[in-house]
DNA sequence: GTCAATAGTTTGTCCTGACATTAGGATCTT
DNA sequence: AAGATCCTAATGTCAGGACAAACTATTGAC
């Protein structure tokens, strides 16, 4: 077995190695090049093969492993792992999501104001008293179809925010753009029944079920930049994750 | 600033280095000890002050960083991050959730048996024709009062189960004392109105929310061990997550 | 024939060392 | 005083080596 990966990796690349054979192997896998539940050659023998130290190697399997593609057995070896469908939560917008899978959501900017922030907001966002932020009511569309009622909160010291801004693009498009690079998100998802402000927005009936998340997302520099209420119609909408243990 | 991590590296100990390390951190930042927001000393000094090398200093703090307790900049330095409650979503069942925060569950087994599994099962666990499997649904309750109505599909060629044992134990516990080692779960959360059959038992009226989870697991040698579809009481649990931006 | 000891393979952990890249402050220049 | 430039500190990447621990399969003994 000689070359069992085809990868061809590139010294003067800017990104780094490790991520380049992470991106080759999920590339194989993806493509069915290393078919699931197979064995791949040993650690040695790979970043012998790819002209790598075993460190760099076992970087990019490290996070092969953690994202759950790749399984390792002390003493047995690795294997890819044999399972369907894996598609895991990220840190990304709704928008994001239809986006990618091609759908073109429309947005409605139901509410739009810039406001002081009041306690709980403040809270929230753990901003100083007097603070001001934006904060807005949305409902996203698919298709025509309502989809997702949104209410945010937003610090206003990162970039200017206006409701045509807000109706062309995500939210988290236009914090990007504005320089912002998110770091983790904390977020609750649980379920009520459509109440009578919701149901005709949503266009479903008073007491159908809704999913709701709440969530706040924090940038590099520890800042808590946005807080979020968000009701999506339950007969459309469900979140898939892929739980990894560590 | 000598001595900042007040840790003692046990060389003798069987867990490794890198895990001690995260271990004093979080006990570190969980305390108070380490306040959020405040500065850690560089990675080259943290590994002198506890006698390691630089390498596994950074692994250490490489868990940290992926986990959301810590934010690394380069050209700066790494920070506690200053963020609320973090309860990362994990591998677990319900029972243990709850059995670690005090409440003490108890189950009820509905119905069990033990039968051949059916089209969309298999598919589910991906068996062979004519491979047989448990299936059972449960009520959980919690101080006398009905959370989790639930129902799981398991593969019956991993360890024996029977009512008595569902009544007294977790599935996960039941499972992990049966030598299987979860990797991972793939889960799908939404909401649904509880029906005729879900209200009663639940203790609560027809047409109130349910949160709803479709979750299969995987075990470290990638056999699918189990599937299930459990239902909870909107007004009592949702899911909490951290999610962490790669 | 069955069970136990053993050898070999593979991943897990840890070390030392080196250089690249980036952010931010200090310094120098205009 | 304002701007551009250099310097320093910190993290990011990569190499190569050594030993430990776990699992498999073979071998050996009874």
């Amino acid at each position: 077995m000689a070359n069992q990966l085809n990868l061809s990796i590139d010294r003067s690349s800017p990104v780094p190695l490790y991520h380049q054979v992470v991106q080759g192997i999920e590339a194989a896998i993806h493509t069915g090049r290393l078919e699931l539940g197979s064995r791949l050659d040993n650690e040695i023998d790979l970043a012998a093969q790819l002209n790598l130290s075993r460190p760099t190697m076992r970087k990019a399997m490290d996070e092969l492993v953690r994202s759950g593609l790749l399984v390792r057995k002390r003493g047995v070896g690795t294997q890819v792992v044999s399972s369907q469908v894996r598609r895991p939560l990220e840190l990304s917008s709704l928008y994001d999501d239809l986006s990618n899978n091609g759908s073109k959501p429309t947005t409605e900017v139901l509410s739009f104001s810039h406001l002081e922030a009041d306690a709980t907001t403040r809270e929230a966002l753990q901003l100083p008293a007097g603070a001001k932020v934006y904060h807005f009511t949305r409902l996203r569309k698919v298709g025509g179809k309502p989809l997702a009622l949104m209410e945010n909160w937003v610090r206003d010291d990162i970039t200017h925010i206006d409701e045509a801004l807000l109706g062309a693009q995500g939210l988290y498009g236009i914090l990007r753009n504005g320089g912002v690079n998110f770091r983790l998100a904390s977020q609750r998802i649980g379920a009520v029944v459509a109440n009578d402000y919701q149901a005709p927005l949503l266009e479903t009936p008073p007491g159908s079920a809704l999913v709701t998340m709440e969530r706040t997302a924090v940038d590099d520099t520890g800042r808590l930049v946005e807080t979020g209420h968000h009701v999506y119609r339950g007969d459309s909408y469900s979140f898939e994750m892929t739980l990894v243990q560590r």
